[in-house]
DNA sequence: TGACGACGCTACCGATCGGTATCATGATGC
DNA sequence: GCATCATGATACCGATCGGTAGCGTCGTCA
């Protein structure tokens, strides 16, 4: 619907991709406008045509990739979709995977938000928003599973997944998605009313089911 | 031992005070050497007299925080120093406290080692050695709690740790310390042995005495 | 054919970046 | 008194910062 050669790619998104990708890879303050250009191959003049500020780029960049995150959220969980622990463990392998990748420099809403002392900043607000849809989906994930006291633990799977997210490597030498589902394991099935059984909980359809890419132990 | 007026603050030293602030305050990048100098009264000459680049006194206040950091810890363990347990809940609720202060912006390792790319910037081996320590300390510790499987329970308890320097204040909202401690009691205690007795670890000399400032669940 | 809209190119803006050279000042130690 | 040393003040460097003005070009559509 826009014009000449519908194929390639529009101009606006071409920018914000190479933007994303330099923003991300370096942070937000490092990289110029110029930079951007030169890599794009798009004008400055058309930079500014699209995004009336370099902070109305970085807004965009972490509204992208607020939009992908949940996308990709959203598939991990239909991909399993049913129990709530299945889910969440689904989730914990997507982002065991995520960290581990190559090049991979942690959260952009923590790393560019950490950029800005300006608490009205784009960058803070959206990050802001994102942390606290990441919540309350949690919130939601472990009111499902039916944990005792299910805000705090998502509360401290959220903790979990923030440190994985910072964590530059590391996690990934152990085994990012193995540290990170014990950890849920024992957060969600710490608090179990003593004297219960330790396992099995009682809506058991397909319990112990293995989640796809996910390690035994 | 130096000169002049020795009870003033040394030259060097009040321009690492006034640097760490502003470097903590709104990132290194956006903190320009003029405004150092314009905010600690020190001419610029004599900045780059102590400190030949910039990237030395972001290195510097890396070191400076990292001291300070573990001098912390250190006072924290030695006020409970004995049990190890209560040493993790005091260390715990020290940093609840942590991220619960006004102006409180996250690690600093964490922030300003992610806005360099290269991985050779002393930022970045900087963070890496204080993130590493960080783990060693928390291995000693969950070995002499004696838990199963203690590097991962030190790992996650890591993780818990970062995540709560990031979390920007929604941590502090609901209470920082309290889920950083149950956190850690369901992941040190929630890998006992099946038809073990679920509370009272065997060596338990002074279990279950309250923490100072530690929220009684 | 002619108007329009999207884009690229070049040249430029003032401000700020990290960093340096030069010289004056003032206190210390001998 | 004199040499030494740390500091301050000023002026400056080239490079880059985010952002803009002006103009030419090309494809689309009527």
């Amino acid at each position: 619907m826009k014009s000449a050669h519908a194929d390639e790619l529009d101009t606006a998104e071409r920018l914000l991709a190479t933007a994303s990708r330099l923003f991300y890879a370096h942070g937000a303050r490092a990289v110029g406008v110029e930079w951007i250009v030169a890599e794009s191959g798009v004008a400055k003049t058309s930079l500014y045509r699209h995004f009336h500020t370099k902070d109305d780029l970085i807004a965009a960049f972490l509204e992208r990739e607020d939009r992908e995150f949940w996308t990709q959220w959203d598939k991990v969980v239909k991909a399993v979709a049913g129990d709530p622990r299945r889910e969440l463990m689904a989730l914990l392998d997507w982002i065991g995977q995520r960290v581990s990748r190559d090049g991979y420099r942690g959260c952009p809403q923590i790393n560019v938000a950490a950029e800005f002392s300006d608490r009205d900043h784009p960058a803070r607000t959206i990050r802001a928003r994102h942390k606290a849809a990441m919540f309350e989906r949690l919130k939601a994930l472990t009111r499902r599973i039916g944990t005792r006291q299910p805000d705090d633990a998502a509360y401290q799977i959220a903790l979990l997944v923030d440190g994985a997210f910072t964590s530059d490597g590391r996690l990934s030498r152990v085994g990012a998605t193995r540290i990170l589902q014990s950890a849920a394991r024992a957060l969600l099935g710490g608090e179990r009313v003593r004297g219960e059984p330790s396992r099995a909980r009682t809506k058991s359809r397909g319990r112990r089911r293995r989640v796809a890419g996910t390690a035994p132990q």
